[in-house]
This record gives structure tokens, C-alpha cells and sequence, in this order.
DNA sequence: GCTTGCCCTAGAGTTATGTCTAGGGTTTAG
DNA sequence: CTAAACCCTAGACATAACTCTAGGGCAAGC
């Protein structure tokens, strides 16, 4: 049993526009083509696939996952290179998620500031600190000055 | 003191360019310019600058960033808008953070299986089966097929 | 006062990753 | 045997986020 493009697209949250994609981009070489030039999934595609996804989502270029699939369609003889390959970017995912994690704990020291009951103080109190710095430097300051009634007049 | 926009590209990892596309695309409203028309960063300038970039770096669109940066001009008045839009962002880089950690086990997963002793034979099998699967289907074989000294006659 | 090395803007060009259109063939149900 | 709903390719278009170029002003040292 096979699947035509369109089903695949169902299975997977890729477009069919995206699958024809991949297939132009070299992505998909073991995708074999039915009598009239239709693509024919098989179940084994669809794991390969899933694994290109896999790939993609954690920020693999098309390029280095092409050369994973190359290797792939090339049999044992390249478990070295697939395994040198992936470690590569095991070790690229570490690195982001590190930082993803450093930047998280960052916007939530942010989040507790605007949660905390003196949030509003916290905050006019760094909108002061940084209008006068620009006066103490002679330039214009570019935030909104609130006003206080002073308006009419 | 103030920072030219040279100095602020080798503190940050931003580019001269980048820091001057972030200002067209509205990020920094907040930095003045001196008599001649140039751009002159405050230490406040800096630290709001670092902010923008944990909103980047964890995939905050521009757009959101401008956003925010926007409620921030607008002084302590905007102090909810600004935590329903970090907060939504929060729950967005949970998500990635979940889908990068599913993807990175897979990666793993696959690794190990390079990784083992049995590496060729577990290989060998898979690509079997997924050549299996092309013949059960009339489908051409698309791997390249090992040779065993049949290449000589 | 002239050269060098900054700074500026406007706008063109680039890269990566899709997304869509035009033009045409195939399959299936009536 | 025809209409609807698929499939195909080639190539144009889109989007985000830069990156660079051209043309020109400012500032510091000789």
C-alpha cells in the first residue's frame, strides 16, 4: 500500500507544495514514482520523511540534511558519516536549547517584575533611571512623557 | 557616556547592519542621535537592546518585538499589555522547548542504533525492509544496491 | 585643509524556505 | 466520453531577516 502526495500532506503538517519542495531540493530521493510519474509513498518513506522532520525542526539547514538522506541512500557503508554527522548536530540542539533556556529565565525575571504588586514603581523607576541618562547626555528623549494635567492650557 | 553604533555591534553579536535594519523596522525608538544625526547608545539603550535579543533569539517575530518595544515607549501605562504579550511568548518557547526535547530524543534514539555493535546489521535490516516494501509495490528501487563482486564479468 | 575612518540614508541584493500559477497529463464516477 | 479531482513540472512570487552599495556628511590627526 502506498500514499499519494496528498495523503501524506494529511498525515504529516507539511504542505503538498512543501513535500514537492524537498523532493526539487534532493530531500526526498527515495520517494519512487508510480507508471505515470506519480509519487508513491511507501510506510518506510513516511518514516524517512519523519525523520527529515525531525531534522528541520531542530534547525538542520536542507543542505546538511540532504547529505544525511545521501548517506542514507548509500546503505551501511555510511553509518560513520551519518553517525559523525548527527552528533554534530546533537551537540548544535544542546547549545540552542542552553540558550533558549538562559533567554526563558530572563523574560520571566521580566514577567515577575510586571507581576509583582510594585510592578508599577519597578518600572517608572527604570523609565527614570534611563531619561536621565539621555538629559545627562544632552540628547532628546525619545520616550513618551506621561502627562499630569498639564495638557490644557 | 554613549556608544557609537561600531561599539554596540562589537558588544553585541549584532551587526552594524542589523543594528541599523532593527532601528528602520521601528526596535529602537528609544535610541537618540547627537547634533550631527548619529546614532548615540545609552547604557539603558544596551540593556533594552539585550532584551530585543532574548525576544529574537528564542523566535519573537519582529513585528511582536516592535510591539512590545512600543508598549515600553509608552511608559508605565502599558505594564499589563506587556505581560499578556511576554506571557503569550512564554507559553510559545515552552512549546518549542518541548518540541525540540521530542526531537532530540528521536535524534538520539537513532545514534544509539549507530552507536551499537550490531550497527550494520540493524542498518542492513531497515534498508532491506524499505527495499522490500518497493518491490511489494512495483515501484523501482531507488537505493543503491550493494555490490558483492558482481561487478566483474 | 586633506586624508582616513567613522557616521548617515535609501534602496538594491541575498539567502533560506517555502507558496503559488500556468499548462498539461491521469483517474474515476456517472 | 466527459467532468471533477487528482497528479506532474517549471518557474514566478512571497516573506523574513538580513547584507551590502552608492552617495554623501562629520571628526580627528597630520
Amino acid at each position: 500500500m502506498t500514499y499519494t502526495i496528498k495523503e501524506v500532506a494529511e498525515k504529516t503538517d507539511l504542505s503538498i507544495y512543501t513535500l514537492r519542495f524537498y523532493d526539487k531540493q534532493g530531500l526526498l530521493p527515495f520517494v519512487s514514482r508510480n507508471p505515470s510519474g506519480y509519487r508513491a509513498f511507501t510506510d518506510g518513506d513516511l518514516h524517512l520523511l519523519h525523520t527529515i522532520c525531525c531534522l528541520k525542526d531542530t534547525g538542520m539547514k536542507i543542505t546538511d540534511i540532504r547529505q544525511y538522506i545521501a548517506y542514507v541512500m548509500q546503505g551501511t557503508s555510511s553509518i560513520d558519516q551519518r553517525k559523525s554527522l548527527l552528533q554534530a548536530h546533537r551537540q548544535a540542539i544542546l547549545a540552542k536549547q542552553a540558550a533558549i533556556a538562559k533567554n526563558l529565565q530572563e523574560i520571566d525575571m521580566k514577567l515577575n517584575m510586571y507581576a509583582s504588586p510594585a510592578a508599577e514603581e519597578l518600572v517608572g523607576q527604570e523609565l527614570a533611571v534611563a531619561q536621565a541618562e539621555k538629559i545627562a547626555n544632552d540628547l532628546p528623549n525619545p520616550f513618551q512623557v506621561a502627562m499630569r494635567g498639564s495638557e490644557n492650557h
